[in-house]
DNA sequence: CTAGGGTTAG
Protein backbone atom coordinates (compact mmCIF):
# COMPACT_ATOMS: atom_id res chain seq x y z
CA UNK A 1 0.00 0.00 0.00
CA UNK A 2 2.95 2.33 0.98
CA UNK A 3 4.40 2.05 -2.32
CA UNK A 4 1.12 2.28 -4.15
CA UNK A 5 1.16 5.48 -2.65
CA UNK A 6 4.49 6.60 -3.05
CA UNK A 7 4.28 6.23 -6.49
CA UNK A 8 1.26 8.01 -7.08
CA UNK A 9 2.69 10.82 -5.06
CA UNK A 10 5.45 10.80 -7.27
CA UNK A 11 3.41 10.93 -10.19
CA UNK A 12 1.21 13.90 -8.82
CA UNK A 13 4.46 15.51 -7.79
CA UNK A 14 5.54 15.02 -11.23
CA UNK A 15 2.35 16.27 -12.42
CA UNK A 16 2.59 19.47 -10.24
CA UNK A 17 6.15 20.27 -11.42
CA UNK A 18 5.75 20.32 -14.84
CA UNK A 19 1.62 21.80 -14.54
CA UNK A 20 3.08 25.09 -14.10
CA UNK A 21 -0.68 27.01 -15.43
CA UNK A 22 -2.60 25.33 -12.46
CA UNK A 23 0.51 25.36 -10.32
CA UNK A 24 -1.91 26.17 -6.73
CA UNK A 25 -4.28 23.59 -7.78
CA UNK A 26 -1.89 21.31 -8.17
CA UNK A 27 0.63 22.01 -5.50
CA UNK A 28 -2.50 21.71 -3.01
CA UNK A 29 -3.64 18.16 -4.37
CA UNK A 30 0.26 16.76 -4.11
CA UNK A 31 0.64 18.52 -0.82
CA UNK A 32 -2.53 16.42 0.44
CA UNK A 33 -0.82 13.19 -1.05
CA UNK A 34 2.01 14.02 0.60
CA UNK A 35 0.47 13.55 3.44
CA UNK A 36 -1.44 10.52 2.88
CA UNK A 37 1.93 9.00 1.99
CA UNK A 38 3.45 10.07 4.90
CA UNK A 39 0.88 9.30 7.68
CA UNK A 40 0.91 5.97 6.08
CA UNK A 41 4.71 5.27 6.67
CA UNK A 42 4.35 6.85 10.04
CA UNK A 43 1.25 4.41 10.66
CA UNK A 44 4.16 1.63 9.92
CA UNK A 45 6.85 2.87 11.79
CA UNK A 46 8.70 3.69 8.78
CA UNK A 47 10.16 7.13 9.59
CA UNK A 48 12.99 7.19 7.94
CA UNK A 49 10.58 6.82 4.37
CA UNK A 50 8.36 9.12 5.73
CA UNK A 51 11.71 11.46 5.46
CA UNK A 52 12.85 10.43 2.32
CA UNK A 53 9.36 11.08 0.79
CA UNK A 54 9.62 14.74 2.21
CA UNK A 55 12.88 15.03 0.64
CA UNK A 56 11.83 14.16 -2.90
CA UNK A 57 8.77 16.35 -2.31
CA UNK A 58 10.57 19.52 -1.95
CA UNK A 59 12.70 18.14 -5.04
CA UNK A 60 9.66 18.15 -6.91
CA UNK A 61 8.53 21.58 -5.41
CA UNK A 62 5.75 20.25 -3.11
CA UNK A 63 6.40 21.69 0.28
CA UNK A 64 5.16 19.74 3.18
CA UNK A 65 2.27 22.08 5.44
CA UNK A 66 1.43 21.98 8.50
CA UNK A 67 -0.22 18.68 8.42
CA UNK A 68 2.79 16.73 7.39
CA UNK A 69 4.98 18.28 10.26
CA UNK A 70 2.19 17.37 12.54
CA UNK A 71 1.52 13.77 11.60
CA UNK A 72 5.50 13.35 11.81
CA UNK A 73 5.36 15.47 15.50
CA UNK A 74 2.85 12.62 16.65
CA UNK A 75 5.27 9.64 14.89
CA UNK A 76 8.13 10.76 16.33
CA UNK A 77 6.29 11.27 19.84
CA UNK A 78 5.43 7.70 19.49
CA UNK A 79 7.81 6.15 18.33
CA UNK A 80 11.42 8.32 19.21
CA UNK A 81 10.41 10.70 22.36
CA UNK A 82 9.76 13.70 23.07
CA UNK A 83 12.80 15.41 22.61
CA UNK A 84 12.79 13.89 18.81
CA UNK A 85 9.67 15.38 18.31
CA UNK A 86 10.77 18.85 19.55
CA UNK A 87 13.61 18.66 17.12
CA UNK A 88 10.75 18.62 14.27
CA UNK A 89 9.04 21.69 15.88
CA UNK A 90 12.07 23.05 15.86
CA UNK A 91 12.66 22.04 11.74
CA UNK A 92 9.20 23.42 11.20
CA UNK A 93 9.36 26.63 12.44
CA UNK A 94 12.72 27.02 10.95
CA UNK A 95 10.44 25.99 7.02
CA UNK A 96 8.60 29.18 7.97
CA UNK A 97 5.01 26.98 9.41
CA UNK A 98 3.99 27.84 12.25
CA UNK A 99 2.66 25.21 14.75
CA UNK A 100 -1.36 25.59 15.35
CA UNK A 101 -3.46 23.85 18.18
CA UNK A 102 -2.58 20.15 17.22
CA UNK A 103 1.04 20.37 16.76
CA UNK A 104 0.54 20.90 20.76
CA UNK A 105 -2.22 18.74 21.03
CA UNK A 106 0.24 15.84 19.67
CA UNK A 107 3.30 17.02 22.12
CA UNK A 108 0.95 17.10 24.63
CA UNK A 109 -0.51 13.47 24.33
CA UNK A 110 3.18 12.32 23.89
CA UNK A 111 3.65 13.58 27.30
CA UNK A 112 0.59 11.97 28.86
CA UNK A 113 1.37 8.43 27.12
CA UNK A 114 5.02 8.73 29.08
CA UNK A 115 2.95 10.13 32.32
CA UNK A 116 5.01 13.11 32.19
CA UNK A 117 2.66 15.83 34.19
CA UNK A 118 5.36 18.90 34.58
CA UNK A 119 6.10 18.30 30.68
CA UNK A 120 2.33 18.95 30.00
CA UNK A 121 1.80 21.52 32.72
CA UNK A 122 4.90 23.71 30.81
CA UNK A 123 3.52 22.87 27.28
CA UNK A 124 -0.44 24.08 28.63
CA UNK A 125 1.66 27.11 29.32
CA UNK A 126 3.46 27.41 26.44
CA UNK A 127 0.20 27.35 24.32
CA UNK A 128 -1.12 30.08 26.40
CA UNK A 129 1.93 32.31 26.09
CA UNK A 130 2.42 31.77 22.17
CA UNK A 131 -1.35 32.48 21.32
CA UNK A 132 -2.59 29.19 21.06
CA UNK A 133 -6.18 28.83 22.69
CA UNK A 134 -6.08 25.34 23.93
CA UNK A 135 -8.91 23.42 22.38
CA UNK A 136 -11.42 20.82 24.25
CA UNK A 137 -8.52 18.10 23.26
CA UNK A 138 -6.35 19.71 25.35
CA UNK A 139 -8.14 19.62 28.24
CA UNK A 140 -9.20 16.07 27.75
CA UNK A 141 -5.10 15.55 27.01
CA UNK A 142 -4.23 16.89 30.20
CA UNK A 143 -7.30 15.46 32.14
CA UNK A 144 -5.70 12.07 30.89
CA UNK A 145 -2.86 12.58 32.41
CA UNK A 146 -3.56 14.27 35.83
CA UNK A 147 -5.50 10.82 35.80
CA UNK A 148 -2.85 8.53 35.10
CA UNK A 149 0.23 10.53 37.56
CA UNK A 150 -2.89 9.28 40.16
CA UNK A 151 -4.24 13.42 41.24
CA UNK A 152 -7.99 12.39 40.10
CA UNK A 153 -9.03 15.52 42.27
CA UNK A 154 -6.72 17.73 39.65
CA UNK A 155 -8.07 15.70 37.12
CA UNK A 156 -11.82 16.21 37.81
CA UNK A 157 -10.67 19.86 38.04
CA UNK A 158 -9.84 20.37 34.16
CA UNK A 159 -12.92 18.44 33.82
CA UNK A 160 -15.05 21.19 35.22
CA UNK A 161 -12.88 23.96 33.59
CA UNK A 162 -14.20 22.17 30.57
CA UNK A 163 -18.24 22.17 31.50
CA UNK A 164 -17.82 25.34 32.90
CA UNK A 165 -15.90 26.82 29.78
CA UNK A 166 -17.37 28.00 26.59
CA UNK A 167 -15.92 24.57 25.03
CA UNK A 168 -18.21 21.83 24.80
CA UNK A 169 -16.75 18.65 26.23
CA UNK A 170 -17.06 15.22 23.44
CA UNK A 171 -17.72 11.82 23.93
CA UNK A 172 -14.26 11.75 24.74
CA UNK A 173 -14.36 13.87 27.52
CA UNK A 174 -16.57 11.26 29.56
CA UNK A 175 -14.87 8.35 28.23
CA UNK A 176 -11.68 9.89 29.69
CA UNK A 177 -13.45 11.06 33.01
CA UNK A 178 -14.95 7.34 33.75
CA UNK A 179 -11.95 5.69 32.88
CA UNK A 180 -10.05 7.91 34.76
CA UNK A 181 -12.28 7.55 37.80
CA UNK A 182 -12.49 3.90 37.25
CA UNK A 183 -8.38 3.22 37.30
CA UNK A 184 -8.48 5.76 40.58
CA UNK A 185 -10.53 3.66 42.21
CA UNK A 186 -13.62 5.49 42.40
CA UNK A 187 -15.25 2.71 40.26
CA UNK A 188 -18.94 3.88 42.37
CA UNK A 189 -18.13 7.14 40.73
CA UNK A 190 -17.55 6.37 37.56
CA UNK A 191 -20.89 4.22 37.45
CA UNK A 192 -22.85 7.19 38.99
CA UNK A 193 -21.61 9.64 36.45
CA UNK A 194 -22.13 7.11 33.77
CA UNK A 195 -25.87 6.86 34.93
CA UNK A 196 -26.39 10.43 35.33
CA UNK A 197 -24.97 11.27 31.35
CA UNK A 198 -27.37 8.55 30.18
CA UNK A 199 -30.32 10.24 32.00
CA UNK A 200 -28.90 13.89 30.03
CA UNK A 201 -28.72 11.85 26.74
CA UNK A 202 -25.74 10.59 26.39
CA UNK A 203 -25.18 8.09 24.03
CA UNK A 204 -22.42 5.64 24.87
CA UNK A 205 -20.65 4.54 22.93
CA UNK A 206 -19.04 1.03 22.81
CA UNK A 207 -15.83 2.61 23.79
CA UNK A 208 -17.64 3.45 26.74
CA UNK A 209 -18.86 0.00 27.60
CA UNK A 210 -15.43 -1.58 27.30
CA UNK A 211 -14.18 1.22 29.80
CA UNK A 212 -16.91 0.39 32.45
CA UNK A 213 -16.88 -3.51 31.88
CA UNK A 214 -13.04 -3.23 32.95
CA UNK A 215 -13.27 -0.92 35.98
CA UNK A 216 -15.79 -3.13 37.33
CA UNK A 217 -14.17 -6.33 36.38
CA UNK A 218 -11.20 -5.29 38.03
CA UNK A 219 -13.09 -3.55 41.22
CA UNK A 220 -13.90 -7.39 41.70
CA UNK A 221 -17.65 -6.53 40.73
CA UNK A 222 -18.51 -9.23 38.32
CA UNK A 223 -22.04 -8.69 38.84
CA UNK A 224 -22.58 -5.33 37.35
CA UNK A 225 -20.03 -5.70 35.00
CA UNK A 226 -22.42 -8.37 33.39
CA UNK A 227 -25.27 -5.93 33.78
CA UNK A 228 -23.26 -3.67 31.52
CA UNK A 229 -22.52 -6.05 29.25
CA UNK A 230 -25.72 -7.19 28.91
CA UNK A 231 -26.71 -3.72 28.40
CA UNK A 232 -24.01 -3.35 25.48
CA UNK A 233 -25.62 -6.01 24.29
CA UNK A 234 -29.48 -4.10 24.17
CA UNK A 235 -27.75 -1.03 22.96
CA UNK A 236 -27.20 -2.28 19.14
CA UNK A 237 -23.30 -1.99 19.10
CA UNK A 238 -21.12 -5.29 18.52
CA UNK A 239 -18.60 -6.19 21.38
CA UNK A 240 -15.57 -5.84 20.03
CA UNK A 241 -11.98 -7.68 20.02
CA UNK A 242 -11.06 -5.61 23.29
CA UNK A 243 -14.64 -6.51 25.09
CA UNK A 244 -13.77 -9.90 24.58
CA UNK A 245 -10.09 -9.62 26.12
CA UNK A 246 -11.81 -7.70 28.93
CA UNK A 247 -14.16 -10.11 29.72
CA UNK A 248 -11.97 -12.69 29.03
CA UNK A 249 -8.74 -11.51 31.26
CA UNK A 250 -11.40 -11.25 34.35
CA UNK A 251 -12.90 -14.28 34.20
CA UNK A 252 -8.68 -15.17 34.19
CA UNK A 253 -8.61 -13.22 37.30
CA UNK A 254 -11.71 -14.46 38.76
CA UNK A 255 -10.13 -17.82 38.77
CA UNK A 256 -12.71 -19.28 36.62
CA UNK A 257 -10.10 -20.68 33.88
CA UNK A 258 -12.24 -22.50 32.02
CA UNK A 259 -14.80 -19.84 30.76
CA UNK A 260 -12.33 -17.64 30.45
CA UNK A 261 -11.25 -20.32 27.59
CA UNK A 262 -14.63 -20.65 26.43
CA UNK A 263 -14.48 -17.14 25.33
CA UNK A 264 -11.54 -17.69 24.19
CA UNK A 265 -12.60 -19.94 21.95
CA UNK A 266 -16.12 -17.79 21.50
CA UNK A 267 -13.96 -15.18 19.81
CA UNK A 268 -12.22 -17.46 17.78
CA UNK A 269 -14.92 -18.95 16.46
CA UNK A 270 -16.58 -15.92 15.69
CA UNK A 271 -13.69 -14.65 13.67
CA UNK A 272 -12.21 -11.90 15.68
CA UNK A 273 -8.28 -11.19 15.02
CA UNK A 274 -6.31 -11.71 17.72
CA UNK A 275 -3.88 -9.11 18.12
CA UNK A 276 -0.90 -9.21 20.95
CA UNK A 277 -2.97 -7.68 23.70
CA UNK A 278 -5.22 -11.12 23.15
CA UNK A 279 -2.18 -13.20 23.31
CA UNK A 280 -0.80 -11.74 26.54
CA UNK A 281 -3.76 -11.87 27.92
CA UNK A 282 -4.30 -16.04 27.13
CA UNK A 283 -0.43 -16.84 26.97
CA UNK A 284 -0.31 -15.46 30.58
CA UNK A 285 -3.33 -16.91 32.04
CA UNK A 286 -1.88 -20.47 31.15
CA UNK A 287 1.38 -19.83 32.28
CA UNK A 288 -0.09 -18.92 35.48
CA UNK A 289 -2.34 -22.44 35.17
CA UNK A 290 0.86 -23.81 34.75
CA UNK A 291 0.03 -24.96 31.43
CA UNK A 292 3.68 -24.16 30.03
CA UNK A 293 2.76 -26.57 27.19
CA UNK A 294 -0.63 -24.99 25.50
CA UNK A 295 1.26 -21.65 26.31
CA UNK A 296 4.04 -22.41 23.95
CA UNK A 297 1.56 -23.47 21.42
CA UNK A 298 -0.36 -20.30 21.81
CA UNK A 299 3.25 -18.13 21.35
CA UNK A 300 3.85 -20.16 18.23
CA UNK A 301 0.18 -19.19 16.85
CA UNK A 302 1.09 -15.78 17.69
CA UNK A 303 4.98 -15.83 16.17
CA UNK A 304 3.18 -17.42 12.82
CA UNK A 305 0.62 -14.74 12.57
CA UNK A 306 3.30 -12.02 12.65
CA UNK A 307 2.47 -10.03 15.56
CA UNK A 308 4.82 -7.44 16.21
CA UNK A 309 6.66 -7.83 19.67
CA UNK A 310 6.33 -4.96 21.95
CA UNK A 311 7.78 -4.59 25.18
CA UNK A 312 4.79 -5.92 26.95
CA UNK A 313 4.97 -8.96 24.50
CA UNK A 314 8.64 -9.51 25.34
CA UNK A 315 7.29 -9.84 29.15
CA UNK A 316 5.07 -12.42 28.62
CA UNK A 317 7.02 -14.03 26.12
CA UNK A 318 10.23 -13.92 28.93
CA UNK A 319 7.77 -15.31 31.56
CA UNK A 320 6.99 -18.03 29.63
CA UNK A 321 10.15 -18.95 29.29
CA UNK A 322 11.32 -19.03 32.94
CA UNK A 323 8.61 -20.85 34.20
CA UNK A 324 9.07 -23.47 31.71
CA UNK A 325 12.64 -23.39 33.38
CA UNK A 326 14.44 -22.08 29.83
CA UNK A 327 16.45 -19.38 31.15
CA UNK A 328 18.78 -18.99 28.28
CA UNK A 329 16.10 -18.73 26.03
CA UNK A 330 14.30 -15.86 28.32
CA UNK A 331 18.09 -14.07 28.21
CA UNK A 332 18.41 -14.27 24.53
CA UNK A 333 14.80 -12.54 24.38
CA UNK A 334 15.89 -9.91 26.75
CA UNK A 335 19.13 -9.20 24.18
CA UNK A 336 16.26 -9.14 21.51
CA UNK A 337 14.50 -6.28 23.61
CA UNK A 338 17.64 -4.29 23.76
CA UNK A 339 18.97 -4.88 20.04
CA UNK A 340 15.71 -3.89 19.10
CA UNK A 341 16.02 -0.22 20.63
CA UNK A 342 13.64 -1.30 23.09
CA UNK A 343 14.50 -0.61 27.27
CA UNK A 344 13.41 -3.28 29.47
CA UNK A 345 11.39 -2.36 32.22
CA UNK A 346 10.89 -3.14 35.85
CA UNK A 347 8.44 -6.21 34.45
CA UNK A 348 11.18 -7.23 32.53
CA UNK A 349 13.75 -7.66 35.44
CA UNK A 350 11.16 -8.76 37.90
CA UNK A 351 10.40 -11.71 36.13
CA UNK A 352 14.21 -12.19 35.70
CA UNK A 353 14.56 -11.88 38.98
CA UNK A 354 11.97 -14.04 39.84
CA UNK A 355 12.63 -16.81 37.04
CA UNK A 356 16.76 -17.28 38.18
CA UNK A 357 14.85 -17.80 42.03
CA UNK A 358 12.94 -20.27 40.74
CA UNK A 359 15.77 -21.86 38.85
CA UNK A 360 17.76 -21.82 42.10
CA UNK A 361 19.97 -19.47 41.43
CA UNK A 362 19.41 -17.01 44.78
CA UNK A 363 22.89 -15.16 43.92
CA UNK A 364 22.08 -13.97 40.65
CA UNK A 365 18.51 -13.01 41.40
CA UNK A 366 19.95 -10.83 44.70
CA UNK A 367 22.85 -9.71 42.01
CA UNK A 368 19.92 -9.00 39.61
CA UNK A 369 17.86 -6.86 42.09
CA UNK A 370 21.39 -5.31 44.05
CA UNK A 371 21.80 -4.18 39.68
CA UNK A 372 18.20 -2.81 39.18
CA UNK A 373 18.35 -1.04 42.36
CA UNK A 374 21.08 1.11 40.59
CA UNK A 375 18.75 1.73 37.78
CA UNK A 376 16.13 4.34 39.71
CA UNK A 377 13.11 2.42 39.55
CA UNK A 378 10.83 3.69 42.73
CA UNK A 379 9.56 0.28 43.72
CA UNK A 380 11.06 -3.04 43.85
CA UNK A 381 8.54 -4.81 46.24
CA UNK A 382 7.26 -7.48 43.88
CA UNK A 383 11.11 -8.31 43.07
CA UNK A 384 11.80 -8.07 47.04
CA UNK A 385 8.98 -10.41 47.28
CA UNK A 386 10.56 -12.70 44.94
CA UNK A 387 13.81 -12.83 46.49
CA UNK A 388 12.45 -13.42 50.52
CA UNK A 389 10.49 -15.83 48.67
CA UNK A 390 13.15 -17.43 46.90
CA UNK A 391 15.64 -17.09 49.99
CA UNK A 392 13.03 -19.13 51.74
CA UNK A 393 12.16 -21.39 49.97
CA UNK A 394 16.50 -22.35 49.20
CA UNK A 395 16.66 -22.87 52.85
CA UNK A 396 18.04 -19.35 54.25
CA UNK A 397 15.11 -18.26 56.05
CA UNK A 398 17.67 -16.02 58.88
CA UNK A 399 18.50 -14.09 55.54
CA UNK A 400 15.30 -13.42 54.31
CA UNK A 401 14.19 -12.28 57.93
CA UNK A 402 17.18 -10.00 57.46
CA UNK A 403 15.50 -8.61 54.04
CA UNK A 404 11.98 -8.63 55.18
CA UNK A 405 13.33 -6.28 58.73
CA UNK A 406 15.69 -4.18 56.17
CA UNK A 407 12.81 -3.74 53.58
CA UNK A 408 10.72 -0.49 54.03
CA UNK A 409 7.49 -1.21 52.34
CA UNK A 410 6.13 -5.02 53.06
CA UNK A 411 2.82 -5.74 51.39
CA UNK A 412 0.67 -9.00 51.95
CA UNK A 413 2.41 -11.31 49.60
CA UNK A 414 6.10 -10.43 51.80
CA UNK A 415 4.37 -11.48 54.93
CA UNK A 416 2.57 -14.79 53.18
CA UNK A 417 6.04 -15.59 51.82
CA UNK A 418 7.99 -15.33 55.55
CA UNK A 419 4.75 -16.30 58.06
CA UNK A 420 4.30 -19.58 55.72
CA UNK A 421 7.71 -20.63 55.45
CA UNK A 422 8.91 -19.58 59.14
CA UNK A 423 5.86 -22.46 59.56
CA UNK A 424 7.49 -24.83 57.68
CA UNK A 425 10.51 -24.71 59.74
CA UNK A 426 8.70 -24.65 62.98
CA UNK A 427 9.18 -21.11 64.04
CA UNK A 428 5.26 -20.80 65.31
CA UNK A 429 5.70 -18.02 67.98
CA UNK A 430 7.73 -15.78 65.64
CA UNK A 431 4.99 -16.24 62.45
CA UNK A 432 2.01 -15.57 64.67
CA UNK A 433 3.89 -12.30 65.63
CA UNK A 434 4.51 -11.74 61.83
CA UNK A 435 1.19 -12.99 61.43
CA UNK A 436 -0.65 -10.64 63.55
CA UNK A 437 1.25 -6.93 62.49
CA UNK A 438 0.20 -8.06 59.29
CA UNK A 439 -3.21 -8.00 60.10
CA UNK A 440 -3.04 -4.64 62.12
CA UNK A 441 -1.60 -3.29 59.07
CA UNK A 442 -5.09 -3.96 57.14
CA UNK A 443 -3.32 -6.42 54.58
CA UNK A 444 -4.50 -9.62 53.71
CA UNK A 445 -3.04 -13.23 54.15
CA UNK A 446 -3.49 -16.30 52.58
CA UNK A 447 -6.06 -18.22 54.70
CA UNK A 448 -4.16 -21.21 54.77
CA UNK A 449 -1.00 -19.43 55.78
CA UNK A 450 -3.30 -18.65 58.67
CA UNK A 451 -4.22 -21.57 59.53
CA UNK A 452 -0.66 -23.31 59.43
CA UNK A 453 0.42 -20.77 62.19
CA UNK A 454 -2.87 -21.81 64.58
CA UNK A 455 -2.27 -25.36 64.15
CA UNK A 456 1.38 -24.79 64.03
CA UNK A 457 0.89 -23.35 67.77
CA UNK A 458 -1.50 -26.28 69.01
CA UNK A 459 0.36 -28.96 67.74
CA UNK A 460 3.90 -27.88 69.34
CA UNK A 461 2.26 -27.44 72.91
CA UNK A 462 1.22 -23.89 72.64
CA UNK A 463 -2.57 -24.06 72.90
CA UNK A 464 -3.24 -20.70 75.12
CA UNK A 465 -1.37 -18.80 72.47
CA UNK A 466 -3.28 -20.05 69.49
CA UNK A 467 -6.13 -19.17 71.20
CA UNK A 468 -5.16 -15.71 72.02
CA UNK A 469 -4.02 -15.28 68.68
CA UNK A 470 -7.25 -16.03 67.28
CA UNK A 471 -8.76 -13.72 70.02
CA UNK A 472 -6.34 -10.57 68.58
CA UNK A 473 -6.99 -11.43 64.70
CA UNK A 474 -10.44 -11.07 65.09
CA UNK A 475 -9.79 -7.67 67.45
CA UNK A 476 -7.59 -6.60 65.17
CA UNK A 477 -10.00 -7.47 61.79
CA UNK A 478 -12.57 -5.28 63.31
CA UNK A 479 -10.55 -2.04 63.14
CA UNK A 480 -10.38 -2.43 59.56
C1' DC B 1 -4.59 14.25 16.57
C1' DT B 2 -6.30 13.07 20.67
C1' DA B 3 -10.13 8.09 24.73
C1' DG B 4 -10.80 1.58 25.91
C1' DG B 5 -8.14 -4.30 26.48
C1' DG B 6 -2.35 -7.36 27.47
C1' DT B 7 3.19 -8.35 31.31
C1' DT B 8 5.70 -9.69 37.74
C1' DA B 9 5.60 -12.21 43.46
C1' DG B 10 2.74 -15.48 48.24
Amino acid sequence: MEYILHIVFLIAGLVASYWGVKQIMSFRLSTRLLNICIASFCKTKQLERAEVVIIDGIRLGVLPDVVTYNTLIDAYCRIISIDAAYSILHRMREAGISPDVITYNCLLAGASRKCLLPQSLDLFEEMLQVGIPPDVWSYNTLMHCFFKSGKPDEAYRVFRDIILSNLSPCPATFNIMINGLCKNGYTDNALGLFRNLQRHEFVPQLVTYNILIDGLCKAGRLGAARRILKELGDSGHQPNAITYTTVMKCCFKSRQFEQGLEILSEMKNKGYTFDGFAYCTVISALVKNGKIKEANDCMEQMVKNGIELDLVSYNTLINLYCKGGKLEEAFKLVDEIEKGGLDCDKYTHTIIIDGLCKAGNIEGAQRHLSYINTLGYDSNLVACNCVIDGLCKAGYVDNAMKMFERMEIRDSFTYTSVVHNLCKAGRFRCASKLLLSCIKGGMKILNSTQHAVLDGLRYSGFTSEARKLRTKIRLARLFH
